[in-house]
DNA sequence: TTTTGCGTTAACAGTTTTGTAAACGCTCAT
DNA sequence: ATGAGCGTTTACAAAACTGTTAACGCAAAA
């Protein structure tokens, strides 16, 4: 591998790793992913720690979670006690859908706390303050309705369709 | 206002840090706009800082930031130095706008990055590894695109024409 | 059975983040 | 001019997070 290939390399590793801790999913998840995605054949856990410069601990918990995720996949060899990781055929989809259910399982918690408030205020007797919050309340539930309506139709179909 | 009005109140101006947070915003700056949405009238930094038990400076240091992204807006009292806030009136809007324009910046550097590591690649003389590698930033190229064809099409459409 | 090599777990240390208290500076009223 | 009252800045303390080292447990090989 060149030179100029290995720091190609290693820069999108590094951006995955920024995207991921965005993500709230911790820097290594996401340098892992984008290595492994660049790299044609299976590594092992110490492969990865190397090349990462991380310790085999840290790739050993990321990695598990990964897999937990859908976007790793292990294997074995024969007469080989490693343990092999390699991304998911169906990373892309896999990748989707689970920003989708992060996004749809914020939504919905919103969705509940804002009912229950709902419901709170209009069994509370109903003066002016009670008045403007529960307007404020049903405001913010509209909002997140549209929301939810634009995330679940266009997008879900059209992004799990691609391959 | 009812003991249990105050509760739906504070418990809702919770999630607004939570939900502030994970967008890398800072709790308080959730909690303040969530506290500021659910109050009739504006209120000064002092006001909030007692409501939310917090410092002044907290405050003050996270209401400018929310009066930046347009969802707060300042007001003065003639005979009275202290500065007031209240949410925008456009709030809804803005907060769809300034989502989108986060995650567009998001996407616009990946593409970027993305783009910079096809050139790099087509000029290093191309091994086998390399051609690997291209092949999957290009796939890569690709799911980022018809992201952003969905993003931009029937999101922003619906989501600005809210009110 | 013992040994070796692996993944995992647990305690810890370094770093970063977050919010506070106190000092500061500015504007307005006196 | 001087003092009071405000928002802001700065220095710092506490808390949370991240990744490492070292110990552990377990399976396969000797």
């Amino acid at each position: 591998m060149s030179d100029a290939t290995a720091q190609v390399r290693k820069r999108l590793t590094e951006i995955g790793g920024r995207t991921a801790q965005d993500l709230g999913l911790g820097r290594i998840v996401g340098q892992i992913l984008v290595h492994l995605y660049l790299t044609p054949n299976e590594e092992s856990l110490e492969d990865i720690a190397k090349e990462l410069e991380l310790s085999k601990a840290a790739i050993s918990i990321a990695a598990r979670q990964l897999e937990s995720l859908g976007l790793l996949r292990r294997s074995w060899k024969s007469g080989d006690r490693k343990t092999y990781y390699r991304t998911a055929d169906d990373i892309a989809t896999a990748l989707h859908q689970g920003l989708l259910i992060m996004v749809r399982n914020k939504m919905s918690l919103l969705a509940t706390e804002l009912q229950a408030a709902e419901s709170e205020l209009n069994t509370a007797d109903v003066g002016a303050e009670e008045e403007f919050i529960l307007g404020r309340v049903k405001r913010a539930k509209k909002l997140r309705d549209t929301a939810m309506a634009v995330l679940e139709n266009p997008l879900v179909k059209l992004l799990t369709r691609m391959k």
